[in-house]
DNA sequence: TGGGATTTGTTCGTATGTATC
DNA sequence: TGATACATACGAACAAATCCC
């Protein structure tokens, strides 16, 4: 499923909701690296502050977590502590 | 105390602490309005994006609430419900 | 020791859409 | 209708951390 700019829906959702279910189904490995910001930005045709707030959902949510320089790593399930 | 661009502390975290601190404070009152987006950038000196990573912090800890068209409420104390 | 490439984090400026008054 | 206010999105730029040669 692609992002659809013109949807009912904010961009920014669509691709919090599309890397979870890449996570939740498995098709990003737990302790590795998501695709970095610039190549989200170029297959999605989306800017880069758009990503910024997908990637900060999905890190107040516990999915992600940052280590800089490097990438944004998938946390494993059992060791998810939401944010708040 | 004033924003400081130069400092270490993101200016959107120093706005966020800013206006937690005005709140907690008793400065602004429970179920009023917090200032406006455009007072906010004006005031502080800084631009719309950053100020709405501020509020953005501020509503997930449930400090704010947002009323379309009207503003950001303060929720009282004791209503307070964490996003996440 | 140094420099370049990559990646995240932050900030700014601007524009459009929608809701309220 | 017009003014005000929030939500979303775009484009651009710079800093810091990391990696590799």
């Amino acid at each position: 499923m692609a992002i659809d700019p013109e949807g009912d829906i904010p961009v920014y959702v669509q691709l919090a909701d599309l890397l979870r279910g890449q996570i939740d189904r498995g098709e990003i490995p737990e302790r590795r690296p998501i695709p970095s910001k610039r190549q989200l930005v170029q297959e999605h045709g989306i800017a880069q502050g758009t990503v910024e707030r997908a990637l900060a959902v999905l890190k107040a949510e516990g999915y992600l977590k940052t280590v800089m320089g490097r990438g944004m790593y998938v946390v494993p399930a059992g060791e998810r502590r939401p944010a708040g």
